[in-house]
DNA sequence: CTATTTTAATAGACCTTGCCTATCTCCTCA
DNA sequence: TGAGGAGATAGGCAAGGTCTATTAAAATAG
């Protein structure tokens, strides 16, 4: 077995067709298909399954899969680990951050990145939190900033900020005449929601399930709008309220004719936005670093961590 | 970069010596000395400084031999997981034991092991819980059987037996003239212990310290003996209590005139043994055959869980 | 139902590369 | 200072990976 074999069945798996695989890894396809089935027969198993046009990843293959990933994972840490020691800022990251912040964050970040990281290209994956763990644990993705806590201690975490929520609602709501919000007295069913999987979806909902229950969430409008400016210009349009993270408002600041914000009652209405990467990561030093440029990117309307 | 070139470096590593990583790795040693200089040339460091008769490695070779091992491991997994898919059960189990269990529990296990998992060769390391978990996150060992939580989620456990703990006393001890002991009348200076590291040490310190403070351990005598055997050795002559698990008692029938074994009053004397092993290991189901054999092999006195 | 196209497997030549033996150089220790 | 041990170097050899060209089989189109 090899290092190569491995790579080659992954791009196998992952293009599911051995030409184009071969192309991927620059080889010619008889050349990867040998060595596929060289590996299968030293196996004593099929990883694939050639049934026609199709190439399916048998049972084992998957498990083999597994492994193989996590091998040349390894193997890439090494090579990184070596150029991380001789220059530990040198190298591009691959950062997830998630749509709630992207938008709103990484112009702040990006000019400072580019300054105080010179040979680190920043590359940026934005997802889901749900979507960015699984490549951070098998190094498709360098680092991540999330603001839920990851659960699980295969990740470290740097904190960076506490960004709190405000409320959007139209600006001749009753509400608007209050210059704070008392989350207890909103319906859950007045919010105009992310759609599933969104963090801040969640977060918004336990800032006001403890007033009524989860079912009263059954009578309202039930949007679940794919991002924070369809949500926004909702309100604008009077169809609902809006839990806005502080970092996105500045961003409206052309619809402050129809929308206000307020700050919400208590110390509970905000998230916590965290770096989060491998524990084992070779670039420990790049990443600190890079929190460092984050924390120095802020504006003043968040709460510095760390 | 290579498989075989990693298991040079970390046969180099392990043995400190390129001629005898060479003779472990099946090469000769300027083959071996040649591939690592390669992989050096390679990834532009050095990871083993050579130093007159000495080896050393290097920081960054500290990393790489990291992620060497990670990634040998993964491809070893692979082997395993082929193997696995033809015939689930066959194939070495590697098992890790901890002291307090090994030679009470595994003459019991041994015999069934062999006929219900006949091409599974049982290898038994016997070691303290600490020195267990590393071999078993990075695949030197398969499984182990330990007695407290590993608290990692990289772990999969299977719980096995609940183990009360009985109190030795001499035979003349005042004790043993009750029936079952209440532990808060026992100082925790009267209790003879294991040296660090053994789990039966801090689960006999937490039984007894709810009652006195921790300090109230300085004037005891201070014992810290390497096994159960010396520990209840030194109680038949009248140095101190031992807590003994339960399995342990039937060893000690020789020495009844001499020592006294009582239950404690209420539950929380036990310890609960599980058989852990790296949540991803390719042989689950061998792991949960044999979890069926130690809950098959085991004697009344202890109480069988799952 | 046949022709065409797509896709993986096979064949054979080539050449890279890892391995071995023999030897060298350097350091340590007596 | 000389002997011995340890890793590095040199050169020949064989194994094995890669390529191009071709075949075989299956899906698709006419």
């Amino acid at each position: 077995m090899n290092l190569r074999d491995l790579r080659y069945v992954i791009a196998v798996a992952e293009l599911g067709h051995f030409g184009r695989a071969a192309m991927a890894c620059n080889v010619s396809q008889p050349t990867l298909s040998g060595q596929i089935l060289k590996l299968e027969e030293e196996l004593g198993i099929t990883i694939f399954e050639r049934v026609g046009k199709q190439v399916r990843v048998t049972p084992v293959g998957e498990q083999i899969l597994v492994n193989a990933r996590r091998s040349v994972a390894a193997a890439n840490d090494i090579v990184t680990a070596a150029r991380a020691s001789r220059d530990p800022l040198a190298g591009a990251i691959r950062l997830g951050v998630i749509p709630t912040l992207a938008p709103y964050l990484m112009p702040f970040v990006l000019p400072r990145a580019a300054v105080d990281l010179p040979n680190a290209p920043l590359m940026l994956v934005e997802d889901l939190t749900g979507n960015l763990l699984p490549p951070l644990a098998d190094g498709r993705i360098d680092a991540a900033l999330i603001a839920t806590d990851p659960g699980t201690d295969r990740l470290a975490e740097i904190d960076l900020f506490e960004e709190s929520f405000w409320l959007a609602m139209p600006v001749d709501d009753p509400l608007a005449k209050l210059t704070e919000i008392d989350l207890t007295t909103i319906a859950p069913a007045q919010l105009l929601l992310l759609t599933d999987g969104h963090c801040l979806r969640d977060q918004a909902l336990d800032l006001c399930a403890h007033q009524g229950s989860e079912s009263s969430l059954a009578g309202s409008a039930d949007v679940r709008a794919a991002s924070l400016e369809t949500l926004v210009h909702l309100t604008a349009a009077k169809y609902g309220l809006t839990l806005a993270p502080r970092l996105a408002m500045a961003n409206w600041a052309g619809l402050k004719d129809q929308i206000a914000f307020r700050p919400i009652k208590g110390d509970k209405a905000c998230r916590k936005v965290r770096l989060v990467f491998r524990r084992d990561m070779p670039r420990r030093k790049a990443m600190e670093t890079f929190a460092d440029v984050v924390r120095a990117s802020l504006p003043d309307c968040v709460r510095r961590l760390g």
